[in-house]
DNA sequence: AGGAAGATCTACT
DNA sequence: GTAGATCTTCCTA
């Protein structure tokens, strides 16, 4: 399991190394998935930053789960640090490896692939919302955490952040390349 | 009270 | 594949 010290740097950084790694959440039930997606938010510098309305917790330290709703969907960050500045990461889209039947039922349909390539259907299909915010990740017994995964070669792919008003000038979204999970290409 | 928000679903071309 | 409606909570007036 990764521990409070992965997750205590840059968020362009977290966010890439962070990919092939395995989001597991266990407590009644057991679920896992390789993260394929993520991207990486500042703090105060930047524009679609939820620092800047005002989200307390994104001042906690690093390996907090920050989760919040946007357009009926919740969606699951991660704290991360850079000088000082509260940032994070989101989780856009995993690939799922166990529980899919109960991610099936939750989401509604079967095809697999369609199953948690978002960042609202992957805390649908795991069961995550707000009752989960705030919880410390790096902790052992915390029902969600994240641990490495097999090693596998991949390339990453950078891109633009999808759906923010006012983007950064520079790419912080990043992708496992040809993977059929990631959100949009 | 009303609008905004880092999205998703559905129903078409 | 794309456009438009609709999803739910939180923040500001």
């Amino acid at each position: 399991m990764l521990p409070k010290s992965f997750y205590d740097r840059d968020p362009a950084i977290v966010a890439k190394e962070i990919l092939g790694c395995i989001l597991v959440k266990k407590d009644i039930e057991l679920l896992e998935g390789k993260i394929v997606e993520t991207e990486a938010y500042y703090g105060m510098s930047d524009p679609a930053s939820r620092a800047r309305k005002g989200a307390k917790i994104m001042w906690e330290d690093a390996g907090t789960a920050f989760i919040y709703m946007v357009h009926g969907n919740w969606l699951f960050n991660i704290i991360t640090l850079s000088k000082g500045e509260p940032s994070g990461i989101l989780i856009r889209a995993i690939e799922p490896i166990k529980g899919i039947d109960l991610m099936k039922k939750r989401r509604k349909i079967k095809e697999i692939e369609n199953l948690t390539n978002g960042p609202g259907k992957l805390t649908k299909a795991f069961g995550i919302d707000k009752r989960y915010n705030g919880i410390k990740i790096y902790r052992r017994n915390s029902p969600i955490y994240v641990r490495k995964g097999r090693k596998g070669n991949f390339e990453i792919v950078e891109r633009f952040r999808i759906g923010v008003k006012r983007d950064l000038p520079i790419p912080l979204r990043f992708y496992i390349k040809g993977n059929k999970f990631v959100s949009k290409l």
